[in-house]
DNA sequence: AAAGCTTTCAACCGCGTGGGT
DNA sequence: AACCCACGCGGTTGAAAGCTT
């Protein structure tokens, strides 16, 4: 909470916002609307920037905005969308209705940032021409799977595989890569260097999948139903990647 | 109880983008 | 094409609150 300042140069008022102005401001966008912020507090008599002006409203006025503890869905969400598309916090926040991207960024950096380095892993690249796609797979027989032997049973001890591309239902004639980074004996992200299709993620699934015994199949599709996901796969040609764990359940978050 | 340290989160700043001229 | 302006985004800051010693 910063203290209210006025600003020399300006004149303006910066810093915290009293509830006077807040009210300032509801009652003249309730009554007016938004249609320029830059000249809007003049007529709605704050001496604030409106740059300051729309923060407020945006982050804390506007109707409809979640206050209050993030649930366990909630920065689920916000965990695996982050693996998604990195610190695009307006983007993660367009999944969230009523949270808002400096809450999201905030709570981020606050609780959620520590799940990546507690798994050695390294965030995404922001870089927004990067169409990776990533996936979370939580199956639903928890303790077979802590019943499971600590290395899957399938071989990816390389760091690199590459497959034929018979593997790949739709691929001709090029070989498709695999990149498999183990994070743990629990948790594997896979980059698939090529363009792969939704056919294809799934019949690699089947032939890669480590706790096939455990109906992953309705698991699988679960995953790709997922609406959080759906927008990944409309185009087809963009490359794959995705992530396995089931930290999710072990450690309860 | 008090001092010092850490965490939280509202708010600020700078920069990129897109639309208008 | 070049400039201006408004807006939106993401990184950072800093005061308050909470916690520890």
């Amino acid at each position: 909470m910063r203290t209210p300042t006025s600003d020399i140069k300006t004149g303006l008022k910066k810093g915290s916002w009293s509830r006077e102005e807040d009210q300032m401001l509801i009652s003249y966008i309730s009554r007016y609307g938004i249609w320029n912020w830059s000249q809007m507090p003049r007529f709605a008599g704050l001496s604030r920037s409106g740059k300051s002006c729309r923060l407020r409203w945006m982050n804390y006025l506007k109707p409809n905005i979640k206050r209050g503890n993030f649930s366990k869905e909630e920065e689920d969400i916000i965990f695996h969308s982050h693996l998604l598309l990195g610190n695009r916090w307006a983007a993660i926040a367009s999944r969230l209705p009523g949270r808002t991207d400096n809450e999201i960024k905030n709570h981020w950096h606050a609780h959620l940032k520590k799940r990546l380095t507690d798994h050695n892993m390294v965030p995404k690249t922001t870089n927004q021409n990067d169409k990776r796609t990533s996936m979370t797979f939580k199956p639903d027989n928890v303790e077979e799977i802590l019943q499971q032997p600590a290395n899957h049973n399938y071989d990816i001890s390389e760091s690199c595989l590459t497959f034929e591309d018979d593997i790949f239902s739709s691929s001709s004639s090029t070989t498709t890569s695999i990149e498999h980074h183990q994070i743990d004996n629990r948790a594997d992200y896979f980059d698939l260097g090529s363009p792969g299709t939704v056919d294809d993620l799934q019949y690699f699934w089947q032939q890669l999948c480590p706790f096939e015994n455990l109906e992953l199949e309705n698991n699988h599709l679960d995953m790709l139903s997922n609406p959080i996901f759906q927008d990944s796969f409309d185009d087809p040609n963009s490359p794959c990647s995705f992530y396995i764990s089931d930290y999710d359940i072990i450690q309860g978050f």
